[in-house]
DNA sequence: CCTTATTTGTTCAAGTTTCAAGGATGGGCC
DNA sequence: GGCCCATCCTTGAAACTTGAACAAATAAGG
């Protein structure tokens, strides 16, 4: 028996290291801005701020947990602390359901939707700014579908999922 | 006088929109995807692995604090917890430095460097199977030239940075 | 020298995220 | 109905991150 890995892995090559690399970067330094941002002009982070985003497009402004938890790709855990933060700030309510009594929906409050309405030209500028004025017109086309297909990678099978979403 | 914003503001396209939005699931599916995956067979989150991997790189495996929070793209406030807890595994040493008796170099252990070396392969795999097997050769290197941008456009300006490095 | 400014790294407090556990309801099945 | 198990969401503790404040040491100017 052999349980140790026997063969060499499959190293990346010189080039998809460096791009590996400079997604690591990009990445890392984009998020930080963008929640220094937020947290200045918002006063919530990307996630939070997020969260007000997903609601404020949802029909009339509400979403179960769950639901919205998977559209903002977060687990329900972070999502419960999360929503108890926006409610302490009065941009988001809770309600409950009326069909299921275990069900509650996020409520975008009329002060969440000002908040949001006042820092999204901000948010917008900042994320133009980072990416969008800096890229070819093919290069943002390409970068939408290489994200498209990197997401559809790791979206949690739907349909018989064996995790219980997002694990 | 106008202070308020008084143009609108250019708002994303719905083609940026809609890849702005695989952007950030993208990034936030993989990220965590990451960190599940080492917190699971290396025992630390992802940005603490990438620490080790710039330390192992490094001449005698061993930097000066403040150059390893710039090469990992983190605040030194954060990287010192992050030694502090890497020393506590025993994966990384502190070291004084001799010239400047301020400074302090992290080192990595040989202990770190087993973990490291053992993990690899499968980290290696993971981002393998997430990125780049699931993109053409051009999509690879579009995604590299892009990262490449993005993150010179957000890094720090160098030289006479008004910023006391990343804030 | 001597004073002032900057750099280096840490620490504290507050906020956020994760993980495991748990209470409650709903649904299926006998 | 009664039982079992899945689903919905919350909770609490531990781990992690952030931003400001800080002490020590060095650099810069006069």
């Amino acid at each position: 028996m052999n349980t140790a890995p026997a063969e060499e892995p499959r190293w990346l090559t010189d080039e998809e290291q460096r791009t590996w690399r400079a997604y690591v970067h990009a990445s890392t330094l984009l998020e930080d801005h963008l929640d220094r941002q937020l947290q200045r002009d918002a006063g919530m982070p990307h996630v939070y701020y997020h969260l007000l985003v997903v609601l404020s497009e949802a029909p009339r402004r509400r979403l179960r947990m769950t639901e919205l938890a998977m559209r903002a790709k977060i687990t329900r855990s972070r999502l419960s602390h999360a929503v108890a933060r926006l409610e302490k700030n009065g941009w988001v309510r809770r309600e409950d359901c009326a069909d299921d009594k275990r069900g509650q929906f996020a409520v975008l409050t009329d002060q969440g939707y000002d908040v949001l309405a006042q820092s999204a030209p901000g948010h917008v500028q900042a994320v133009r700014q980072a990416i969008f004025d800096r890229l070819s017109s093919e290069q943002r086309e390409s970068l939408g579908e290489i994200m498209q297909i990197v997401a559809e990678g790791l979206q949690p099978k739907e349909a018989g999922a064996d995790l219980p979403w997002l694990r």
